[in-house]
DNA sequence: AGCCAGGCAGAGA
DNA sequence: TCTCTGCATGGC
């Protein structure tokens, strides 16, 4: 990926353009996969392996401002997916209708390549909360226990996502002083297991789904749905297809004319019928049906 | 004011 | 194997 690197006197850091063309940075950065991106203005403002950015999409051109001189120049690239062919991966799509429309207003959506540890205790938080409640809870914790992160400005100052081993040494009143409720003893049990390498992370990818999934499951607070959001949003497992009550109700109305269909069924369903980009397939129908719900009155949908 | 949220675990049938 | 319930907290 050629960069065009040049010194920014505002920030002492730097900039660099990337190339981004079927990209979508709003669509990607604000479907659910990862908490701590905000906006500011026309960009976008988080912190990716330990490094601050500021992201603006303009067109096809892609501007990454840093706070301190570049990390390893793909490591955005890598997270953020610009790498993946996305003409190929929506070719793969099964062609029906819900997904047709799904890829025609969000088409540019990409699937995220998260820190593994970060992308799993943020959903062992997701358990019934809003995304916006997911949000907060992890700011908190950042501000609380994460590392200091160089960001623009004088005096200001970024906070990383802390680590499984600082989370580790948390009591859990500590964690539930976050805000986070009964989901402080699983992120506490799990950090510790984490941490312990009871899984290794970082062996995962290189395991079949199945074997992946299970070790994820075996932790507490951890079930097929959270397993699976971590598969797809961090491991590479783009077969993964997290179902949560909002994809499960679309699946039963889009697929099944608004029957309700058992857990099982639907498992099996998903899994046969999605295909082998079946996680980007769940993550555009998991967008499309998020956007059309803001757009309608609570009072309107059933 | 009450319903529900990117669920999971344990109990009981 | 399936269904039901408690769990903390806050947005809407």
């Amino acid at each position: 990926m050629p960069a065009a690197v040049s010194a920014n006197p505002r920030t002492s850091g730097v900039s660099t353009v990337l190339r981004a063309a079927d990209y979508d940075l709003d669509a990607t950065l604000d479907s659910g996969q990862a908490f701590r991106w905000r906006r500011a203005g026309e960009a976008w403002e988080g912190i990716v392996g330990g490094h601050w950015f500021r992201l603006r999409q303009v067109g096809t051109r892609l501007e990454a401002e840093t706070a301190t001189p570049l990390p390893a120049s793909d490591t955005l690239t890598q997270y953020l997916g610009l790498n993946d062919d996305l003409t190929a991966i929506i070719a793969r799509f099964p062609p029906d209708p819900p997904l047709r429309s799904a890829v025609a207003t969000c088409r540019g959506l990409r699937l995220l390549r998260q820190d593994p540890w970060e992308c799993l205790a943020s959903f062992v938080l997701s358990s019934t909360k809003q995304i916006v409640q997911i949000r907060q809870i992890v700011e908190t914790l950042c501000d609380r226990y994460g590392e200091p992160v160089c960001v623009p400005g004088p005096g200001a100052i970024g906070r990383s996502f802390p680590s499984a081993a600082r989370l580790a040494r948390c009591t859990e009143l500590e964690l539930r002083d976050c805000r986070m409720g009964f989901r402080a003893r699983y992120l506490r049990a799990v950090a510790m297991r984490v941490a312990a390498g009871d899984p290794c992370l970082t062996a995962l990818p290189g395991m079949p789904l199945e074997e992946a999934r299970a070790a994820l499951v075996s932790l507490p607070g951890v079930g097929r749905k959270i397993a699976d959001c971590v598969l797809l949003f961090s491991l590479g497992f783009r077969r993964a297809f997290p179902v949560d009550v909002w994809v499960m109700r679309a699946l039963q109305d889009l697929y099944f004319g608004g029957r309700t269909i058992a857990q099982r069924r639907l498992l099996e369903f998903t899994d046969s019928h999605f295909g082998p980009e079946a996680g980007y397939a769940q993550q555009y129908l998991f967008h499309h049906i998020r956007m059309e719900a803001g757009r309608v009155p609570r009072s309107v949908r059933r």
